[in-house]
DNA sequence: TTGATTTCGTTAGGGAGCTAACAATATTAT
DNA sequence: ATAATATTGTTAGCTCCCTAACGAAATCAA
C-alpha cells in the first residue's frame, strides 16, 4: 500500500483559506498544521469521553487529572495542576468533582500548612486500570494510518514544536 | 544545523509512562503522539488568548468562529457549529457573546423559520483583518523548528489522522 | 519579635463545552 | 387536510477553564 492510496486530502477550511488569504502574507501550512492539530484534539476528545469516560462520571479533564495521579502516585496540588496545563484555581473544582464520586481526596502536607496532596484512592486506581489500555486503544485507532517510522517522526516533530516554546511560556 | 542539535527528548510525562506501564499492552508512541498534541493546542490556545484576543474581549472560541465567518463569508448556525467542532447549544452562546460586543449578528433564513444564518459585521471584518496575520505569525512561530518538507510531512500526517477518523464521528 | 513579602488553595465571575429537553417550524404519511 | 415525524435553535444543568482577589500559612527583614 503505497502512500498515495491514503487519503490525505486537505479539508475544506484549509482548501477555502488558500484562497481567500492571498491579499495577506501568510504561511498557509503553518496554519493549516495548527488548525489540524485542533481537531485532532477536539475529535479525540468527545470520542474518548462519550465512549469510555461518559459512563463512569469521569470527564475528560477529570480523567487526564487521574491520569498524571496514576502515573505519579500522588502529587502536591500546584505541580498536579502544572503537569495537566491548567489553573490552579480550574484544578480545585476537578478535584472537587473528583472527591464527590470517590476518585481521589486531598490530604494536609505533614509540615507546610498551606499546601495539599492529592492522592488516588482505590476505586480510582481500579477504574484507571481499566480506562487506560481503553483509552491506549483509542489512541492507537487514531494513529493506524501511519507506519512506524511515520509515528516515530510525527512524535519527533510535536517534541520539537513543544520544546521550541519552553522559554515564551 | 543537523537534527541532532535540536531538543527533541521526551517530555516527563511520556519518560515516567514508559516505565510505569509496561503491565499493560500499551502503544507507547501512539500515546505520546496524541499526548503531545494536546499539549500544543492548550499552549497555542493560551498563548494566542493572551497575547492576541483578550484585550478585543475574544475568546480563542470566539475568534474561531469569526474566522469560519471571515472565510465563509455567512454561514448558516448548524453548519456554523459543525465547522468549528462544537455542539449547537455551545454555538448559541458564543454568538450571544459575539453580538453583545458587536462583531457578528443573527440574521432569520428567508424562507425557513426555524433556521438563522450568523454574518460578520463590519467591526468584526476589520478586527479579523487585524488578528487573522497576528495569529498567524503565531503558528509561524510554534513551527519554527521545522522546516519546510518536516512542515509539509507533518501536515500531511495529520490529515491522514482526520481522514482516517472520518467514518466514526 | 514584629512586619512585609511570598506562596498555596479556594472562591467569584464570566465564558465555553457537553447532553437532554423543549418550542417552533418543515416535512412526510395517511 | 390532518397527524406523525424530523429538524433547527434555545434553554437548563453540570463541569471546566481562565483571571483576579482573598485568607491562611510560611519565609524573610530588620
Amino acid at each position: 500500500m503505497s502512500s498515495k492510496d491514503r487519503d490525505d486530502s486537505k479539508t475544506i477550511q484549509e482548501r477555502i483559506a488558500t484562497t481567500h488569504v492571498k491579499d495577506f502574507d501568510l504561511d498557509v501550512d503553518a496554519m493549516a498544521a495548527i488548525s489540524n492539530i485542533f481537531r485532532v484534539a477536539v475529535l479525540f476528545h468527545n470520542l474518548a469521553e462519550k465512549r469510555f469516560l461518559q459512563k463512569h462520571n469521569l470527564t475528560f479533564s477529570g480523567f487526564t487529572v487521574l491520569w498524571v495521579l496514576w502515573v505519579f502516585g500522588r502529587m502536591e496540588s500546584y505541580q498536579l495542576a502544572k503537569e495537566c496545563g491548567i489553573a490552579k484555581g480550574t484544578l480545585t473544582g476537578i478535584v472537587n468533582t473528583l472527591e464527590k464520586h470517590q476518585f481521589a481526596m486531598r490530604k494536609s502536607h505533614a509540615t507546610d500548612g498551606r499546601r495539599k496532596i492529592v492522592i488516588l484512592s482505590r476505586k480510582g486506581t481500579d477504574l484507571m486500570s481499566k480506562l487506560f489500555p481503553l483509552i491506549n486503544s483509542l489512541e492507537r485507532g487514531f494513529v493506524r494510518g501511519l507506519n512506524k517510522n511515520e509515528l516515530a517522526e510525527l512524535g519527533r516533530m510535536l517534541r520539537i514544536i513543544l520544546h521550541s516554546q519552553d522559554n515564551l511560556s
